[in-house]
Order: C-alpha cells, then sequence, then structure tokens
DNA sequence: GTCTATAAAAGGATAGAC
DNA sequence: GTCTATCCTTTTATAGAC
C-alpha cells in the first residue's frame, strides 16, 4: 500500500478525533499531534478548520458504501435483515467502545446546528444518503409489506432508532437500552409484515 | 416576585446559553454578559464552569414538572393522550425555533459523553425521569394494551422517538421529519392497544 | 457579595526560511 | 510541501480592594 499523502493522514486523525472528542474540543494541536505533522503542513491543505471538518464529512459521504454497508450486510440477502445487519454493526461498535460509541454524524449534527451552511447541508446529506439505503432495503422487500406502507418514514424511523438507541446506551452506559429500542422497531416491521390477508 | 438572586441568574443564563450554543460554546464571559454580573460573582457561587453545569443540570431535573409536564398535558386526562401532548410539546418548541430546537439534555449527553461522573449521572438521571413520566402514563391505561407490554422499553422508545425525529429536523431543517417519527410511533402504540380479544 | 485588573494557558492562524 | 517561530485572541480562573 502506497503511503498515505498528508491530506489523507489529516482527515483520517481529524475523522477519529471528532468522533471522540467532538469538533468543538478537538484542537489543530490534536490533529498535528497524532499525524506528527506540523501546523504548516495542515495550512497548505486547508485554509481553516472548519475546512477539515468539510473534508471529514465527505470522507463519511464517500465511506457509507464499503466502510458501513458493505462490513454491516456482509453476505446477508434478506433487504429485511439486512437493516437489521446494519444495526447490529451498530450494537458491535457501541459494544466494543464500552458503551461510549457515538454517531459521528448524529453528534455532529447536535454539536453545530449553528454552523456554516457548508456544514449543515453535508450532515443533512450523510443523513439523507443513511436513510435512503435503508428505504432501498425496505423497497425491495415491498411486496411483503401492508399495501401503503411508507418506506420513506419507516427508513426514517430506523435512522431515529438507531440514533436514540446510541444515545441512550452511551448516556446509561448500558447497551440494553440499544437493544431494547431495535426490539421495538423489530416488532413494528414485523406487524407492518402482516399481510392483512395473511 | 421578589428580585431573583445571583445564583439564579446564572443558572439561568447558563441553561438558555448551554441550549443555544452547547456547553463547550459557551464561555463563562457569555454568561457574565447575559447576567450583567462580574466574574467575581460568578466564582463567589461556582468553583468553576463545570459546577454551572451541575446546577443547570439539577435546575432541568426539578423542573420536569412544572416547566415541561404540566405546560405539556394541560388538562389532558388520558394517560396516552398524554404521551402525545408531550411530544406536542416539544413539536412547539421546534416551530418556534424555526427547527432550530435541540433537546438540551440530548444535547449534552452527545457534547459531555466523556464528562465526570457527576456530570454524566445527571444526564443520566434526567432521561430515567423523563422515561419514567412516560412509563406512567403508558401504565395507566395498562389495562388497554395487549397483555405483557414492556412499558419501559416503550416509554425509552418514546425518548428515542423524540430525540431522533428532534436531531433529523433541526438537521434537515424541516419539522416534517418530527412528524413522521410521532406517526409512526402512534402506529406502533395503536398496534399495542388492539386488543387480541377485540 | 461585588468590583477591577490580571494572570496563565490554550486556541486558531500566519510568516518566512528551507 | 514542510519546517520553526510567533502573533493575536479567547478563555478559565485568581487576587485583592471595596
Amino acid at each position: 500500500m502506497a503511503p498515505k499523502d498528508t491530506r489523507t493522514k489529516i482527515v483520517e486523525a481529524a475523522m477519529e478525533l471528532f468522533w471522540q472528542k467532538g469538533y468543538g474540543s478537538t484542537s489543530i494541536a490534536d490533529i498535528l499531534s497524532r499525524t506528527q505533522l506540523n501546523s504548516g503542513s495542515l495550512y497548505h491543505f486547508f485554509p481553516g478548520k472548519q475546512d477539515v471538518l468539510i473534508a471529514v464529512l465527505d470522507a463519511y459521504r464517500d465511506g457509507i458504501e464499503p466502510m458501513l454497508l458493505q462490513p454491516a450486510w456482509g453476505g446477508e440477502p434478506d433487504p429485511v435483515e439486512r437493516v437489521f445487519k446494519l444495526l447490529g454493526f451498530y450494537r458491535t461498535l457501541i459494544v466494543e467502545t464500552d458503551c461510549t460509541y457515538g454517531c459521528p454524524i448524529g453528534s455532529l449534527a447536535l454539536e453545530l446546528h449553528e454552523a456554516d451552511p457548508a456544514v449543515r447541508d453535508r450532515l443533512a446529506q450523510n443523513f439523507a444518503n443513511w436513510v435512503d439505503a435503508v428505504r432501498f432495503c425496505y423497497e425491495q422487500a415491498a411486496s411483503r409489506f401492508r399495501p401503503g406502507t411508507d418506506f420513506q418514514a419507516l427508513a426514517e424511523f430506523t435512522l431515529t432508532v438507531m440514533e436514540g438507541g446510541v444515545m441512550q446506551a452511551r448516556t446509561h452506559r448500558d447497551v440494553a437500552y440499544f437493544d431494547r429500542g431495535v426490539a421495538q422497531l423489530r416488532a413494528h416491521v414485523d406487524l407492518l409484515l402482516e399481510r392483512e390477508t395473511a
């Protein structure tokens, strides 16, 4: 593997630091320390800190397929099960981080609500792409759902369950809060899968 | 009404600022500016900034009944409708703030996850009190729910729907994201209210 | 209990040599 | 493209008079 270029190193370090500490609590010095670079290098590639954030959000956008969806789905063929495989992937992250995991987009979205439009648009875009992927799963199983099921609303609801579950699991330091939320969603989906003409 | 004492002024100003800007982005100077006090006064009552935060979280804890639940419920007698009245109260806050509203506890919980235990415990306590109040609503209507309904899980799920809806509505600057989440919850609850022996 | 002044540190960003 | 040195601002917190 070719050595990573400086810009990539910065984006990857910032991605991890923003995820762990948030944007405001991550200093330029933190990023330089982790990358073993000097401030001249960072400011050569980025006009300022916010531009690093934008690059990070673009990296999440570009990484959703290879970094999130494909690892989460594995070879799972059933589209509905793919949704729960995705939620299971988040569960793994929660457990592996001793219940300190936070969705990087969700956390940044709450932290940076009064941010520059360039930032807000990318946060919204990241959410929208996640919801689109989940909606597509549900739509692939459309024939199994009750007629008239609103797949967009169901996909947004799935994101809500993930974000709310992550938030409560982290606050209480107990993955059971996440699990109960997913179980409720499972029950909800199961009820929508019960054909009225069954 | 008696003039507010200095400590109360500080807590109320900090409550609003932390809600609007977050904890990290609110400076002591911000609090002093809004209260027209000097730093000597603040540090007379609080050892440091984090102690102001703790006082704010205690104020939310003490205010849940008079400031949130009673205004939200109004005279609503039906316990299940009280839950949706509460969600409707949040909807009003979202609309009144042009979709910039964020739940203060949820936002702080995501921002401050690596915080001092004194802070984390109070965040968890605030969530727990909210969930307890909602669970109590559902339990009051226990006879109308399917046997075996898990009211604790349903109340946590209600918090999840609120937090996830607030997060998405704010990120997209569109209250419809909140509304669709609440509609999904309503459908979920309605399905649990359909007695199998109906 | 409140005032002014200020210490001490951290933060974002820049300059100019190499 | 990277280096060192540094400027300027903001921020938390303290000191000591009143």
